[in-house]
DNA sequence: CATCAGGGCCCTG
DNA sequence: CAGGGCCCTGAT
């Protein structure tokens, strides 16, 4: 089934302009995430693959402003040339996945004086909420986190990749590339299973089946109401409560989309805001009643600003109580 | 060795 | 609306 890599020989360049202030490393890496082979960081510099339109594609994404001033490079391979308003379509998908257009001077101007989230604004001036990938592949990620490790997941997702996805070589680098949903849609259960994802096999199968054949629509979704589009992916075979607020947030840009705390999350959120003892978790009502009051709207904007700067410290040096909490 | 819980969700009563 | 079961894996 493993298949030979792509090479991408074509190479187009076209240039971006975010909105000021604009964090270049903050907005497209996140310490949190898992790390999936699909995309590669580096201060100022950010890889990734993309199946747009049916066309496997390397992305790189060079900083070459500042905060306040800032301009993007943005470098797309492919294996034919592209026309320009396929290059153009591909940027315009960009801007809306990492939310390069997004202004944040309400939200800054509203919690520059928090006494707990103004420093960490300060600090991430700019930063914004972002998805790397289309909802289908988001929500793979989402079956694959579900009920496991961090290390389980990490493994399940490469399976994935090297079975169903396409290896792409551009500017020095090996990436894989998604599967589109046709290509799981014609894949028995069975096999999945041996892949060891275990009864996510089963969620797989029928959310990909919505994909591929019963016309589930991700940018139609874009354009409708929050409660409209929570209804449709609660809809989604494997796909609960939990993984809904993350991609009401992540993908469809709604930043109180905070309603669901899992445990391992209390633990943390009860020693960020109460300085509670991860032990004695606070509840999570109590906490929901705590961010609902303080950052209303902007509750979960709020909190990934602040739980981004937590996992930030870690990278860089350690956060000893917190490194018990994340089970790897 | 056995048992258990894990970065949920579905299904049943 | 509470609770058991689910694939596997590593921790105990």
């Amino acid at each position: 089934m493993k298949t030979g890599s792509i090479n991408l020989t074509r190479k187009h360049e076209i240039t971006l302009a975010p909105t000021a202030p604009f964090n270049f490393d903050a907005t497209f890496h996140k310490p949190d995430y898992f790390p999936t082979p699909d995309n590669h960081w580096e201060p100022g510099t950010k890889w990734h693959t993309m199946l747009w339109q049916g066309t496997h594609l390397g992305l790189r994404l060079q900083n070459e402003g500042t905060v306040a001033r800032p301009r993007l490079r943005l470098v797309v391979w492919a294996a034919k040339q592209l026309r320009r308003d396929f290059i153009a379509s591909v940027a315009q998908e960009l801007s809306y996945r990492f939310n390069l257009q997004l202004d944040l001077a309400d939200f800054n101007k509203r919690f520059g004086r928090d006494a707990q989230l103004g420093p960490v604004i300060r600090k991430w001036r700019g930063m914004r909420p972002m998805s790397d990938s289309s909802l289908y592949e988001a929500i793979m990620i989402m079956i694959v986190l579900q009920n496991c490790t961090v290390r389980r997941t990490v493994s399940m997702m490469r399976a994935l990749f090297e079975n169903y996805g396409r290896l792409l070589a551009f500017d020095r680098k090996e990436l894989y590339c998604y599967w589109p949903p046709s290509v799981i849609d014609r894949v028995s259960e069975e096999e999945l299973r041996a892949l060891k994802v275990g009864y996510r096999a089963k969620s797989i199968k029928r959310v990909t089946r919505s994909f591929a054949g019963d016309g589930f629509d991700e940018l139609a979704l874009r354009t409708k109401p929050q409660e409209e589009q929570r209804k449709a992916l609660l809809s989604l075979y494997g796909i609960g409560p939990a993984s809904v607020d993350y991609m009401l947030f992540g993908l469809f840009h709604h930043w109180n989309a905070l309603g669901h705390i899992s445990p391992w999350e209390q633990k943390i959120y009860s020693k960020l805001f109460f300085d509670a003892n991860p032990d004695r978790p606070v509840s999570v009502p109590k906490l929901l009643a705590l961010f609902d009051k303080r950052y209303g709207e902007y509750k979960m904007l709020a909190v990934h600003y602040i739980w981004e700067d937590l996992f930030w410290q870690r990278k860089e040096g350690g956060i000893p109580w917190l490194d018990e909490l994340i089970r790897l």
